[in-house]
DNA sequence: TCTGGGGTCCTTACCCTG
DNA sequence: TCTGCAGGGTAAGGACCC
């Protein structure tokens, strides 16, 4: 049997087909990353499948099987193994997702240039200028579904809607593997019933807060006055969720919005008191980020370090330079100021990280370095080692003081890319 | 139960400047 | 010269998303 064969009906819940004015489609990939391994190893299906992995790590995404066991994402890998001890554990492929999700963007380009990917397993598309050519939102969205399972082998859920949030809540409502229309006239019917926590930028924390006023749906959101909002919420979020609440959301789909931020973190296997390993993680951070700076032709203003203590506790501290750079040493050097500011002796720390915001074009760095000759040379020659990495792989050429490090206590976790079982 | 890594956005506080 | 105020930039922390 064709696996089109067993798709379930769609636009089922009662909300009608209505699709005039539709044109936002969110789609979203079905246990993205456990899909993609169950390609591979189509003798899993129907297991329970886990993928996440390390002693520390956590839940990255799970079929439907173990989700029913009651393990879901973002759960401590500790806790859903013993949830599911029967479930097969398999290690992430970072890089196979993103060749999938690379095939899968480039299906919805050919549907609309208006395509606003969310992660690698979700994107907004506007069809408005794709009706005449493709047909209803409602064709579009199943012809992108047809289309996904047939070139890359996975199933994804549509929420077709006349703004972005209600798209999405559209999705999640009808998952897995369904489209589901919310028609304009119906907004407000589908999203009252919803708990609070339904919408989007509505976590925990402010869940909690808002139970705390006795509000518990949407529609207790929606009757709330603004200004009750904005008291117990802040000014920008309470205005938002009460917008949200009546079915106001005008953020337009767009596509490739520049980067705010690029960084890198890491939870050690075991918590580091020692200042010289700790230097040693910062300057391998550093180097990831700059790399990455580089690469995509961006420079930073603000370096921000980060740290998480044994007791989950975390700080940040973040120093502005005089110039936007994208030099590894000059990050790293601003980084280890930071940490070694903070006097910390003999503390156990479970993470760093290092990250570098107020992005701009980068083009420019090199001539300002000239200023600074030293620093021009640097430059020139971390140039050099990314075009060499590049050609032979990351760890062809890296910091003396990493080789130790990386050879020993604690190997690069993602270079690898070992897959266990596979 | 014990919590990853990549991000974005918001709030608050503080300092400086005009 | 002093004071009060507004606005911008920076820093730190927190909540949220996937």
């Amino acid at each position: 049997m064709s696996r089109s064969q067993v798709r379930r009906p769609t636009g089922t819940t009662g909300l009608g087909s209505d699709d005039a004015g539709c044109t936002i489609l969110h789609v979203d990939m079905d246990a993205f990353y456990a899909s993609v391994e169950l390609r591979h190893r189509p003798e899993l299906r129907g297991h329970p499948v886990i993928v996440g992995g390390g002693h520390r790590g956590v839940v990255l995404s799970a079929t439907y099987e173990a989700r029913a066991m009651g393990v879901h994402s973002a759960m401590p890998m500790s806790r859903a193994r013993r949830l599911a001890p029967q479930a097969i554990v398999i290690e992430p492929d970072h890089q196979a997702y993103g060749e999938v999700s690379r095939g899968v963007m480039s299906i919805f380009e050919t549907i609309t240039p208006l395509v606003e990917p969310l992660s690698l397993d979700e994107a907004f598309l506007d069809v408005s200028g794709s009706l005449r050519r493709l047909g209803t939102p409602k064709a579009i969205g199943e012809l992108i579904r047809a289309r996904v399972e047939d070139e890359q082998q996975i199933t994804c859920s549509v929420g077709v809607a006349t703004t972005k949030f209600v798209a999405k809540l559209a999705s999640t409502r009808i998952k897995p593997d369904g489209l589901l229309v919310v028609p304009a006239d119906q907004v407000i019917a589908f999203l009252h019933p919803l708990p609070v926590g339904a919408l989007w930028g509505v976590g925990e924390r402010t869940e909690e807060q808002l139970a705390r006023l006795g509000l518990r749906t949407v529609a207790d959101l929606a009757h709330t006055p603004v200004q009750t909002l904005q008291r117990a919420l802040g000014q920008a979020i309470g205005t938002h969720l009460h917008d949200l609440a009546w079915g106001r959301d005008p953020r337009p789909v767009v596509p490739q919005a520049p980067d705010k931020s690029i960084g890198a973190e890491e939870t050690f296997d075991t918590d580091v008191d020692d200042a010289a390993i700790i230097h040693a993680h910062l300057l391998r951070l550093a180097d990831q980020v700059g790399a990455r700076m580089r690469r995509a032709g961006y420079a930073g203003r603000t370096v921000q370090l980060k740290v998480r203590f044994a007791d989950f506790s975390t700080l940040t501290r973040s120093r502005t330079l005089i110039a936007p750079t994208d030099v590894t040493k000059e990050i790293y050097d601003t980084a280890r100021a930071m940490f070694d500011a903070l006097g910390l002796e003999r503390v156990r720390i479970r993470l760093v990280g290092v990250r570098m915001e107020g992005l701009a074009d980068g083009s420019g760095v090199a001539q300002q370095l000239a200023l600074g000759q030293s620093e021009h040379v640097r430059r020139d020659a971390e140039v050099a080692v990314d075009a060499l990495r590049a050609r032979f792989g990351r760890s062809a050429v890296r910091p003396a003081r990493l080789v130790d490090l990386e050879g020993a206590d604690q190997p690069p976790r993602r270079d690898g890319q070992a897959r266990s079982g596979s």
